[in-house]
DNA sequence: GCCAACGTTGGC
DNA sequence: GCCAACGTTGGC
């Protein structure tokens, strides 16, 4: 099993709108960047875990944990004319754009802040993809010890 | 293949 | 709103 870490910016789509959705569950869906796709079609799985990570907002920082209840399948969003992520480049044969469905397992209360997270930058969290400089994945790859070393900060 | 221009991201 | 950093685009 493997963790990940989810980014969205809550004025957007937030942990809120996650625990109200159906089954608290939602296709992660509108990733344009290509090695995001790449995680989302070829390595994230059904059971793994991950952060969800709020950004560009009041409080950044990590704000729930997710479960992967589906692996990664042809993006609806990018199939439909109407919808706003809608791709003419993409089609059900080969797909460009891919999804997969989280669900929401638990609020993390307070929010852990990025603040907090910075002060372990040099330490267990020395390798952590959110607090490089200059880094945009909307999900990033999460080590087993920076899942557990997290945790334990809530 | 290069690279400048542009758009987006995200912390502050 | 500002600015740095990055990805994408498109002319050449």
């Amino acid at each position: 099993m493997n963790y990940w870490l989810f980014k969205s910016e809550p004025g957007t789509f937030g942990v809120d709108d996650l625990a109200r959705a159906k089954d608290a569950t939602t296709p992660w869906d509108g990733v344009r960047n290509y090695q995001v796709r790449n995680f989302l079609r070829d390595a994230i799985r059904k059971g793994d875990q991950g952060f969800f990570y709020h950004s560009s907002c009041a409080e950044p920082g990590i704000a729930g944990i997710l479960r992967v209840v589906r692996a990664g399948y042809a993006e609806a969003a990018a199939l439909d004319p109407k919808h706003r992520y809608f791709d003419p480049a993409s089609d059900r044969a080969s797909p460009r754009w891919y999804s997969v469905d989280v669900r929401l397992e638990r609020r993390i209360e307070p929010v852990i802040g990025l603040e907090k997270l910075r002060k372990h930058a040099r330490g267990a969290l020395s390798e952590m993809l959110i607090l490089r400089r200059g880094n945009r994945l909307s999900i990033t790859p999460v080590t087993r010890e920076e899942w557990r070393f997290i945790l334990s900060l809530a």
